[in-house]
DNA sequence: TCCATTACTTATCATATGATAAGTAAAAGG
DNA sequence: CCTTTTACTTATCATATGATAAGTAATGGA
């Protein structure tokens, strides 16, 4: 087995994934929204309620810009919040109903594209697709903790 | 066949993918070399070589912008422009030597954690592994045009 | 030959994002 | 208690990136 070459695949693959997860977003996102805050968002939908350092954690992004986007995703009353019972110090973020629906629009129209692009796959090879996404998930693309 | 829950899966494995391949590639560009800079430079690795257009198209970034940053790139010695034989006004762009070394050894690098990766992963689970991509590939994540 | 189109450049401008320093308040640990 | 650490905020600053307008030169088509 030649793991050349499978590095080779590995490498076109994800830049597959990349270019079609990009056409499958783009537009999505309501006007005054920029690419970093949805990102949040979307991490928000996925995650929620979660602390600041996780947002920043797992987003990557510094406390000090985490805590500005999040201030301006609150100003635009798209997410809110609320204290953490034990700590006073944390805060919980989670989405506001507006946040809320406008995420759940969003990923309508993602799954809309997604359907649109799955209409002519057969039954089994569903049964293919969703086994193939458990194999790679669970043989390369798992956290390294 | 619940298409609902294969885009479930569908959206947490993108997730991962783009997770994976942030880990994988994170470091290993050198310091004064911008994202988008280290974005265009592995396009030129894997499809030199090309013309502006090209890049601009692929990449997503408008026409003066492109020649922006490639006209950094030349400054830095990293790729270089010639002329397309039957076109006068296109430009053809291809990576320097010391930009070849420097995506060789990114791709090193890239290519060790890969392997780390799937060091403990048996030589069926290999074939398995690449069936899988080949199926993703072919069924999901292919261009739509 | 003339006009429209293509391929690229140059020059700004606005803004999103990253980085850092300094501050507050709560918790945790001796 | 007192000190240190954690969680977050506020305030700048620098810069990468996106957008747009205007210009040049080559091409192609009528």
């Amino acid at each position: 087995m030649d793991k050349e070459a499978l590095f080779q695949q590995f490498v076109t693959f994800t830049t597959s994934v990349h270019e079609v997860t990009f056409e499958m977003t783009k537009d999505v996102k309501p006007e005054d929204i920029t690419p970093l805050q949805y990102s949040i968002l979307e991490y928000l939908a996925v995650s929620q309620p979660v602390t600041l350092s996780q947002i920043s954690e797992c987003k990557h992004i510094s406390m000090p810009n985490t805590s500005r986007e999040i201030k301006k995703l609150t100003d635009k009353q798209l997410c809110e919040k609320f204290e953490v019972p034990d700590d006073r110090r944390k805060q919980f973020i989670r989405l506001s109903e507006s946040g809320q629906a406008m995420m759940n629009k969003a990923f309508e129209q993602i799954g809309a594209r997604f359907l649109e692009r799955i209409k002519d796959v057969s039954a089994e090879e569903l049964e293919d697709i969703q086994h193939a996404i458990n194999i790679l998930q669970s043989k390369v693309f798992h956290g390294s903790k």
